[in-house]
DNA sequence: CCCTTTTGACTAATCGGTTAGTAAGTACAT
DNA sequence: ATGTACTTACTAACCGATTAGTCAAAAGGG
């Protein structure tokens, strides 16, 4: 009858997680609750109670489970051109996110809890760090090898933060993906204007 | 005991949609409910019930009465130089908000939630065309008084969209007001690189 | 007197969370 | 191998609180 009738599922965290990430999908996150969770877990409500004992730890432990995600899909490439490693860079976070359309609605959502939770918050700052500092070490480096022109790193980074943001932000309220789209133009444009040395 | 004991309050629709505007300040989307509207109207929950027939009904009013708001702060300044008058505009979106910081809480909560609701979307949708065709609008003027080189309008003001979508989102998310101004910088220098004429 | 507005009391449903108890598996000494 | 003890993973039933919404009655100004 279940949808997987294969092996034994391992860890019911695992599973609980996957069941919050469909349940939120479907609802949304304001009308998250441990009943829906628990429907989609396929168990009883005691049976997440007994996992995680507020619906708190729960919430909070997703956010960790989906911005782990998101780091896997942004991890390093392996390149030692600056220019290519940045393009690299900005593709994994404007053009991949179109097949993981679901994990954007969910950090979309959950990110505007922010003004509410601490613990989400900490949790996206640390999140924005991470990314902040992997542009910045790219353009670093391209401006150390010279590829790059001698610009203000933290300006840069946080103007392609911005320009990542807004389109991610978009990209779901809007379902175009056209704006990723337009975003990795406008993302190249800025760093051809502003990054690469033309004299 | 009311915190305005002076004239009579004229539109008691008015009075709701200013203590919707508190109950979700200080609650949050996900725990806005009628109980906490009415707490901050200073009236019982039928009384709410009386003006809006159900939650949804009050919810989308509401968004009209805040959308309408952010429409007043964007409108269209007086003045022929094109130049000048799309650095208003940018001042206006990346600039004015940081005094109408609760407003813009509001309105990317409510954002977030238009995957899931479809007056929601509908409206987004309709105040973004406006404020794309304000864009649209005084580039064209720029570029057929020869101010602007002779770009792709369309794309340039999506482009602009991204910028202060990101900044606003992100003057939100973490409390840095200094993403507007980074934004506003990005989105002149985007500007001066992409519209502005030099040859 | 009427009409708008508001209240208090109510309902059915749902909320997050607790409880006691059960079934299956593991560990381990005998 | 067998009995005992403990752990993991769960269920059914239930808790008090809260949810959106209803309704008859009452308040109160024109």
């Amino acid at each position: 009858m279940a949808d997987t009738p294969t092996e034994a599922d391992p860890d019911p965290h695992e599973e609980i997680m996957r069941a919050t990430y469909r349940a939120l999908r479907e609802h949304g996150y304001a009308d998250l609750t441990i009943k829906r969770i628990a429907d989609e877990y396929g168990k009883s409500t005691a049976a997440i109670h007994y996992h995680y004992d507020t619906k708190d730890d729960l919430l909070t432990a997703f956010l960790d489970f989906i911005l782990d995600q998101f780091k896997d899909t942004v991890h390093e490439v392996e390149t030692t051109d600056p220019e290519q490693r940045l393009e690299l860079l900005l593709d994994k976070l404007l053009v991949d996110p179109r097949d993981h359309q679901d994990l954007l609605v969910a950090i979309l959502e959950m990110r505007s809890q922010v003004p509410y939770n601490d613990q989400f918050r900490e949790r996206f700052q640390q999140n924005d760090e991470y990314v902040q500092y992997l542009l910045r070490t790219v353009i670093d480096q391209g401006i150390k090898t010279g590829v790059f022109d001698d610009v203000d790193t933290d300006h840069v980074a946080q103007a392609l933060m911005i320009i990542v943001d807004g389109a991610r932000t978009r990209a779901v309220v809007f379902d175009e993906e056209d704006s990723l789209e337009t975003a990795r133009q406008t993302a190249a444009e800025y760093v051809t204007a502003a990054l690469v040395a033309d004299d």
